[in-house]
DNA sequence: TAGAATATTTTGACTATTCAAAGTAATGAA
DNA sequence: TTCATTACTTTGAATAGTCAAAATATTCTA
């Protein structure tokens, strides 16, 4: 099928478009994910185009093709599921396991795939709470809130954790913000754009408004103003 | 380190050269061994002994260095370490075992190994009864007689299966003849080139000498001619 | 020992992926 | 609107692996 090298496009690409709400992913960006300069993302990119898994209008970017989707949100769940596996089952650091699930998801078949999962119960999301898409390819991407906009006194849940580097991972995890972990909002005030949450059973950890953003939660008491996404 | 292509090159001429009893490996048989042409192998094998991990022979063969061997040995323990990990906490069939390890073992990292090495509980053989290299790369290669050497009437077990085909390996697995498993010669004459072996608790099989030898066994009751290895 | 058969090596070509550097278009500040 | 900056695309070259086919060397056979 595809190479690990267009799997790798695929899935950032996929992953960009969510952020962008479905936007064309500039050549620029594609390239800095993938890791490659833009000239080569260019060249592959047109490639995937001429296979029919993107749409590439020069000097705009790209956008995956339902196919592409297809193949990308298969290659994501090979990704999550991998995690898991390694965090649950062998035990790897949780700020590992993205880094190694990088290589393997490239690798595992559909045979061993499967026995990861009935292993893991079927699990719906994956160690930084990120939903698991299924294998006939769906994702439901629910929307949450962030710790940034809990206000003093209300308590929360962690679900998920959108900066996944090593350090970040790392001091989430000493501070006890770890998805499914119970948190109460000391404080909250905008003047002073920083919050201070406490996870249960732990000490409170301060936080900076861009670092509390990157803490998803729910429920999410700020019932006003749900922000939802265009759909 | 060694690129996936050349890793696979390195195991096969190690266990190539088990075979042959350390002899120099023909380009026609590494060719064949890892699948590709034999110009194809020439041109591996001299950038192979460039970088030190062979000794290239024109028109001889090919036979690994010291270096060459440990890389092998290295690869060769991911594979058989992650084999049986495949079997015994996946729950893969044994005969696909092999085909998924194959290419796992070129993306497998060293925490991850650890990781499973020690979740089987250091193990030394694999699902084939295969020696698992030790992280030191090192192999202990006991010496086994086969099935076919065993007279009428002895009782022994199996240790160890040398033809590990998917095909051959279901026929073993039906008849009862894995691993571990106590079995009774109940013929063996040599004019008929075949024998009956009765797998405990299982109906007699009759297997032909060719097939025969590919089980070993232990003990070995032929005493007289027991070789010991140099220690 | 002269072919014939076989094994190996060489050569030329091709694919996938990448980079550096040069060329081109789009953007935005003055 | 005019240039400078920035973003993107093209071009040319490189690397790793591979095959097919031609050229050689070896080994067998008669
Ligand atoms: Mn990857
Ligand atoms: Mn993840
Ligand atoms: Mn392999
Ligand atoms: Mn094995």
């Amino acid at each position: 099928m595809a190479s690990r090298t267009i799997e790798n496009y695929l899935k950032q690409l996929w992953l960009q478009q969510q952020e962008s709400r479905g936007k064309y992913v500039p050549m620029g960006k594609l390239a800095a994910l993938v890791g490659v300069t833009a000239g080569t993302a260019t060249t592959m990119v047109k490639a995937i185009a001429d296979s029919g898994l993107a749409k590439y209008a020069p000097r705009a970017g790209v956008r995956l093709t339902r196919a592409g989707e297809q193949l990308a949100l298969h290659v994501l769940r090979r990704h999550r599921l991998l995690e898991l596996f390694l965090v649950e089952i062998l035990g790897i650091d949780w700020s590992d396991a993205h880094g190694e699930a990088e290589e393997l998801e490239h690798v595992i078949s559909e045979t061993v795939l499967a026995r990861i999962d009935l292993l893991l119960g079927h699990p719906s999301v994956d160690p930084h709470g990120d939903p698991i898409p299924s294998s006939a390819g769906t994702v439901e991407a629910p929307v949450l809130c962030s710790l940034a906009e809990l206000q003093a006194g209300s308590r929360t849940a962690i679900v998920r954790i959108v900066d996944q580097s090593s350090e970040f991972l790392r001091f989430a995890q000493t501070s006890g913000l770890v998805p499914k972990a119970a948190v109460v909002i000391e404080h909250n005030n905008p003047q002073a754009g920083a919050i201070s949450a406490r996870p249960d059973g732990k000490p409170p950890v301060i936080l900076s408004m861009a670092a509390a953003a990157k803490f998803l939660v729910r429920p999410c008491p700020t019932a006003g103003k749900q922000r939802r996404k265009r759909s």
